[in-house]
DNA sequence: ATACATACC
DNA sequence: CACTGGTATGTAT
């Protein structure tokens, strides 16, 4: 049978209505089932099948009393986090469209008709509307994606554009919210109660007017999400790109009414996993996570089904991140990772991981950090992934200290490596 | 503290 | 021919 994860690529997205789904499906698998990225996922794909099959054992021995139980105390938990809604704050949730490949069209207005990627044959990173049409996306190989598009144009990112026209974004985001969280180059959330109040105006027309200055000022096109919380704001806007927005009215009503039918996959933080667990159990959306809230609380960790809960009723990230003042984000880790033809060569091997300490080591002095805590990544030829780490007796940025920790621990794994693909 | 998996863009 | 790179976080041990 076909692996669910070669479905990956045929999942609905903007821009590829009306795309053959069951044809690019068909591509994807032909041009990866004999490679040993398809073994791997394989493998990994079983893993996460044994994995559901145990959770069903489980699920299928609970007793229907104690299901019962279970199913009063999760009323009770529900019922305080209802108590608990706040419908006062006004999210929304900017998003450009195609960022990385509208930028380079700015640039070369020629490339808004042509398929285009921004990447290469081994992997792209976005594609323009004219190649979603093909059915090429984000995180798809570059070969696969040329063979379901074979005039796709590749285009070299270029990060420093990128976030020069970001920035560009982020001065427009200031002025409806100064404390304006980015969560990455092309995206941001920005709640817009006060904004709004002060300028007597509603949330939709806020968005409509945030997203015609952040194109007046890039010449680019965004699309937005509102909502009472930032979850929900992001489901949104991805609902009406490109170059739209959508509204969720604060109300508990409009809230679950746009639940009731929605994908938990839409969901930020449901990925392909939790969203198969859940498929296990006849959970597809948000509604149907409600329904069986007795099962969730039964079958996660407190801490999933504290957010299964609340993906359920629509509660959760109402509230800014308290942030004392002066507060600026603190990086917990800083890495450098590269893909190279695959070799077994110990010294080559040895060099490529003093290379790689050599730029982490800069990257820590560039921001004036210190590290205690040293990871080596390998990745092996058939793409099987293994990590080491070690702690320092003290911190530092020192490239030779590092170098010297990862090597060990290279050595230490000698006999096992064998060919690598990727160090980092 | 360590290893690995998952998720996001 | 060819399946990324960077960061955060959850889970298990």
């Amino acid at each position: 049978p076909t692996s669910a994860f070669t479905n990956a690529f045929t999942n609905a997205k903007a821009g590829m209505e009306g795309v053959d789904r069951e044809m690019v499906k068909r591509v994807v698998h032909d041009m990866s089932v004999n490679s040993a990225h398809f073994a791997t996922e394989s493998r990994k794909e079983a893993a996460v099948e044994a994995k559901i099959l145990a959770m069903k054992k489980r699920a299928a021995s609970i007793r229907p009393s104690a299901l019962a139980t279970i199913k009063a105390a999760v009323d009770d938990r529900v019922a305080r986090m209802e108590a608990s809604r706040d419908l006062t704050k006004t999210w929304v949730h900017v998003d450009m469209d195609s960022f990385f490949a509208s930028v380079h069209i700015l640039e070369r207005p020629e490339l808004r008709d042509v398929p285009m990627a921004v990447g290469g044959m081994s992997m792209i990173s976005t594609a323009n509307y004219a190649a979603r049409k093909f059915g090429v996306r984000s995180a798809m190989p570059g070969f696969i994606a040329k063979k379901l598009c074979p005039q796709l144009v590749f285009v070299d990112s270029d990060f420093a554009k990128y976030k020069h026209y970001a920035s560009l974004t982020r001065e427009v985001f200031k002025e409806y919210d100064p404390q304006f969280d980015a969560g990455s180059l092309d995206e941001a959330y920005l709640e817009i109660s006060a904004y709004c109040a002060g300028k007597s105006m509603t949330p939709a027309d806020v968005a409509e007017a945030l997203r015609r200055e952040v194109r007046e000022k890039t010449k680019l096109t965004c699309s937005a999400g509102v909502a009472p919380t930032r979850r929900l704001a992001k489901v949104c806007s991805d609902a009406n790109k490109p170059d739209g927005q959508m509204v969720i009215e604060p109300t508990r009503d409009a809230v679950a009414a746009l639940l009731s039918s929605l994908p938990v996959r839409k969901i930020g933080g449901v990925g392909k996993v939790l969203d198969r667990t859940l498929a296990a159990f006849g959970i597809a959306t948000c509604g149907d996570l409600l329904r069986e809230r007795a099962l969730v609380v039964a079958l996660f960790s407190e801490v999933q089904s504290d957010f299964l809960l609340g993906v359920a009723i629509g509660v959760g990230g109402e509230a800014r991140p308290a942030r004392p003042p002066g507060w600026a984000p603190q990086r917990k880790s800083l890495s450098q990772e590269r893909t190279f033809a695959p070799t077994a060569d110990a010294r080559a091997l040895a060099a490529k991981i003093a290379a790689l300490a050599e730029e982490v080591a800069a990257g820590l002095a560039r921001e004036n950090l210190l590290t205690r805590t040293v990871t080596l990544k390998m990745k092996r030829a058939d793409f099987e992934v293994a990590q080491r780490q070690t702690s320092l007796p003290r911190p530092t940025n020192d490239a030779q200290t590092i170098s010297d920790a990862a090597l060990r621990l290279f050595r230490g794994e000698k006999n096992t490596h064998g060919s690598l693909r990727l160090l980092g």
